[in-house]
Order: structure tokens, then C-alpha cells, then sequence
DNA sequence: TTATGGATCTTCT
DNA sequence: GAAGATCCATAAA
């Protein structure tokens, strides 16, 4: 399904570049209790509505921004959230931007690589067509076998799919230190990645 | 090493 | 009013 793994996001600022590997996704599909898009259409979700090809920009928690990407026809909401970047060109910035020399620290989780590339709110619903944001291959092949595949994080609902993809022994993935996924169903779920 | 609380936007009950 | 597709600094163990 994802053949975005693997694939590289470019953001360009100016005459600067910035790219990074995409190492992790999650999908959100149609009907999925988990999506924006579950009850329908609203002014944030919108553009998930839209035809594949544009960028979804959500800003959640009060501070952060997460970067989607829409994949499917006009009308039926899909999107996948990227959630973690192998960083390539432009490291320089994004440790400015993050401010921390830590590589690791710079795009291992979906708000860290908005605040690494510079993505906010004026990119949410605009064409990944080659100017300030878009995909790129540059050949890179992802074995089967190298994909893992587990629950979607951060969610209470719709846990029972396995819809987060993510390349195996990456050390950008997410959530590389035990996480709790959920604080108040009576439970804890902790998972590792590595 | 693990847990807690703060930041404070958007949507739904 | 509450919860959320989060992250980080700080506190406790």
C-alpha cells in the first residue's frame, strides 16, 4: 500500500532545500473512526476531501502542526500523516529550526519534522508539484521485508488497525523510548521500535 | 528511568 | 467543557 515509504520530501525555502527520507507513515482512510474525517466534512479537514496529490496541514494540541499527505479521488477522504524523516539536505537549518544539534531529535515525530521543515499553516492545501513542497524518488528501493507495520500511535480509537508503516532498525522512526499510548482506558500499552 | 503537566487551537457533546 | 493523529521540561522514583 504505502509506496510513499522510502520516498523523499522536499521543502524548499528561497533558494534553500531541505529533504529528508521518509521512514514512517500512518494511514487514514475514509470511514476510520480514528481520521479528522470520520464525521464528515469540516473546516479542517477539508482538503482530505480533495483529490490525491495536495497536502493536508492540521495544527493539533495548540502548538503543533502535523503534515499529511492526500492520496485518494475527490470526495473520498484519505491521507497519510508522516510521521518520521531520515534527514538529507539542508541539516544545517533544521537544527536551527528545532533548535537542537541533536539529528536524531530533528524529524522522529510528526510535529518535530513540520518544525524541522519550516511547515505550517499556509501549506495546508497545496499541491505537492515541485515548488515548495513535494515528493521525490531518487531510485531508493524498499524491500518488503524491511517494512514493519503496527498500530497507529497516539489514537484511542480505531486501534485495532494496523495502519502505521515504518521502515525496520531506522533510528529516525518514532517513538524509539517506551510510549504510552493511551493514559486513561485502565491500561497502558508501551511499544518499542527498534 | 518513568511519570506528569503545560502550551492553549479546533471540533464536537 | 473536554479531548485530541504532540512534544518537552521538570519532577519523582
Amino acid at each position: 500500500m504505502p509506496e510513499i515509504l522510502g520516498k523523499i520530501l522536499v521543502r524548499t525555502i528561497g533558494k534553500r532545500l531541505l529533504s529528508g527520507r521518509i521512514v514512517e507513515l500512518e494511514a487514514y482512510i475514509g470511514n476510520d473512526a480514528a481520521s479528522h474525517a470520520a464525521r464528515g466534512l469540516t473546516e479542517r479537514n477539508k482538503v482530505m476531501f480533495e483529490a490525491g496529490g495536495v497536502s493536508y496541514v492540521y495544527f493539533t494540541y495548540g502548538m503543533h502542526f502535523c503534515f499529511n499527505i492526500v492520496t485518494e479521488k475527490t470526495g473520498f477522504p484519505a491521507a497519510l500523516l508522516v510521521r518520521a524523516l531520515e534527514p538529507i539536505d539542508g541539516i544545517s537549518v533544521m537544527k536551527k529550526s528545532r533548535k537542537t544539534e541533536a539529528m536524531r531529535n530533528l524529524t522522529n515525530g510528526p510535529a518535530k519534522l513540520c518544525q524541522a521543515l519550516q511547515i505550517g499553516r499556509d501549506l495546508n492545501g497545496v499541491k505537492l508539484d515541485g515548488k515548495s513542497l513535494f515528493i521525490a524518488d531518487d531510485g531508493f528501493v524498499v524491500d518488503q521485508k524491511d517494512i514493519g507495520c503496527s498500530t497507529r500511535i497516539g489514537i484511542r480509537v480505531g486501534t485495532d488497525k494496523k495502519w502505521r508503516f515504518f521502515l525496520k532498525g531506522n533510528e529516525f522512526v518514532s517513538g524509539s523510548y517506551a510510549r504510552i499510548l493511551t493514559s486513561n482506558s485502565g491500561f497502558l500499552i508501551r511499544e518499542r521500535t527498534d
